[in-house]
DNA sequence: ATATTTTTTGCAACCGATTGCAATCGCTTC
DNA sequence: GAAGCGATTGCAATCGGTTGCAAAAAATAT
């Protein structure tokens, strides 16, 4: 059906070997030779097979993408810069859901498997198991949106989740709110308990204000919701960090259900800044992860694993910036005490 | 590194072909055979090599999911959906993004290289150039979301955005709106096309009712608020058929930031019914995709193209529904004549 | 012109699996 | 006990490439 090497080979009146060293860069092979081969391969539209060579070279260029947030929209932005960043490097994702996979193991063996390259995994709830259980079977890992740690297993690229909290608890302390709130996404996930720490903390500083704090049973805009609908039912803060934007806007619908406004009545402040929360009818003031320097970085990392496979686990942390929208009261108006 | 064939061989003291028989079913191998391989195998934690035993069987289990849409977050769902389906298939996508390729030469000359099995394109706005250059080169190609029609050249499976046009307009009729329009994609796009053709259609048969058009730039949200916002300085009308729901959020907000209110003020129907749809507070009223269905159709005309590669090109075209929610008026509210 | 070095090319083995064919095995039957 | 038979098993070729090595060709030196 489609041609192969042979098929070139014969009718360019070589060798199968030179007209594999035209393909390859680098390969010692004369100018007149390689414009013969060319010839002849373009005459019957060939293209090497990735796959048969992978047997040799024992390369794929294969990168498992792995993840389990189908559900939230940033991740679709993170899909779109990984698969347009691997692209540009020459790699191609293998794309793993791994939505419902609660076994490394299964994983593990799919990906060898296909005896991909590298593994990107891009979550931030996936247990750091999952990460681990790559590496020590010998592919290469980098953990993207991952917790990012001093001791890294595998390498990890992320934000400072403590630091970000203690952001938000800044941010929220500068705009003067004497009752403010924690609601996180569910309680098991690091980033949550991360995000908590560096929130509690910064507010430790000023024992006037009152903190409280509250978990959602998922990351998404119905359990954010619930939980706001809940906390407006009994005695609600003036201003909630909430563990995601998605929660965020859950909250923010409950919000306006009741007839209250914001940043009035209540403030939110959220964390991803999604595109979503940039549209004018949202409008959510919330902590940005910077996602193409995290996915670019990542990239830069999984190749780097790729030519030097013994590299030592790296984590690379970027600083979150907070971006001022609608649902925080301005930063110039201070409570009456 | 890793245990190949060779070595379960060596070590259970069999035949090379014995340990492959092993992990084929179908094949000729004794139970005791069986059981002495499998045991030699799991000692070794060796799982055969997808990749080269594609090299004799013709076939890699890869299937390329091929889109442009990665800034739409009804796709997300989509990709999920579909990534979900192919495992369960025992089948890996391959995620392609052609956000910014032009040439389907390209596209097909690197799935032709990872030998793909098969190809979904996954897109209601690439050309169906894309399409076709898969089949002719030989790769079972279905294309959803695609334009359907009475002749297609390769599987599509998707909407019938005539009747999803006509559908919308008589939602608008119903409604006694006496000024109804339409605020489509970009122009080019066939999807645009067909549902303005169902849309005036069904108003021809209502001449009493004024009825006008336009397009935005993209299928985006900044697009839809720039394009409704341009409607609102001119004469607008009382209800708009967005063509599709980003667009339709994109509307609702410049609407809102005119202090008119949805859907006293001005109506709007959206196209999909993607998450963020029901979103309490965006709550637009708009005509369901059936994406599910959609997927699950593709997934099996795919497979069956697997079993059968000469099964000839087929189009499955699944109903739209409306679901009501809350930027139209209600049914029984006529207008003032 | 020949001798020496450097490039280019082809041969053949190999990567990790599958599979047609023939040899072998275990049983049944006479 | 020998013949006959179907079910297992191993041999060896093959899939589409790559690559070490040695032979051939070209370039350079003498």
């Amino acid at each position: 059906m489609v041609a192969t090497l042979k098929d070139v080979a014969e009718r360019a009146g070589v060798s199968r070997s030179a007209v594999s060293r035209a393909f390859t860069d680098g390969a010692s092979v004369s100018a007149k030779m390689r414009k013969r081969v060319e010839k002849a391969a373009s005459e019957l539209g060939f293209s090497p097979n990735v796959l048969a060579s992978s047997l040799t070279t024992g390369r794929t260029k294969l990168i498992g993408l792995v993840s389990n947030n189908f559900h939230n929209p940033i991740f679709l932005e993170v899909f779109d810069l990984f698969t347009r960043a691997l692209q540009d490097q020459g790699l191609r994702p293998l794309l793993v859901n791994l939505t419902d996979e609660t076994d490394p193991a299964n994983s593990v063996r799919m990906l060898r498997q296909y005896s991909v390259d590298g593994v990107v995994v891009a979550s931030s709830t996936l247990p750091p198991a999952f990460g681990k259980a790559f590496r020590d079977s010998g592919v290469p890992v980098v953990h993207a949106f991952g917790r990012v740690t001093s001791a890294p297993e595998v390498h990890v690229v992320g934000i400072d989740n403590i630091d970000a909290g203690r952001i938000a608890a800044q941010t929220l302390i500068a705009r003067g709110y004497r009752h403010v709130a924690f609601m996180g996404g569910p309680e098991v996930a690091t980033s949550t308990q991360d995000r908590l720490k560096g929130f509690l903390q910064e507010l430790s500083l000023h024992p006037q204000i009152r903190v409280s704090m509250s978990f959602a049973r998922a990351y998404s805009f119905e359990a954010g919701r619930a939980e706001m609908q809940d906390l407006l039912w009994r005695d609600h803060a003036e201003a909630y960090f909430c563990g995601d934007d998605v929660l965020s806007i859950g909250a923010l619908s409950a919000i306006q259900d009741r007839q209250l406004s914001v940043p009035e009545d209540i403030g939110i402040i959220g964390l991803n800044d999604m595109e979503i929360a940039g549209w004018h009818n949202i409008n959510l003031t919330t902590i940005r992860q910077p996602i193409k320097e995290i996915v670019t970085s990542s990239i830069e990392l999984i190749t780097a694993m790729l030519r030097e496979p013994a590299r030592l686990p790296e984590a690379r942390i970027f600083a979150c910036q907070i971006v001022e929208r609608g649902t925080l009261r301005p930063i110039n108006t201070t409570a009456v005490t």
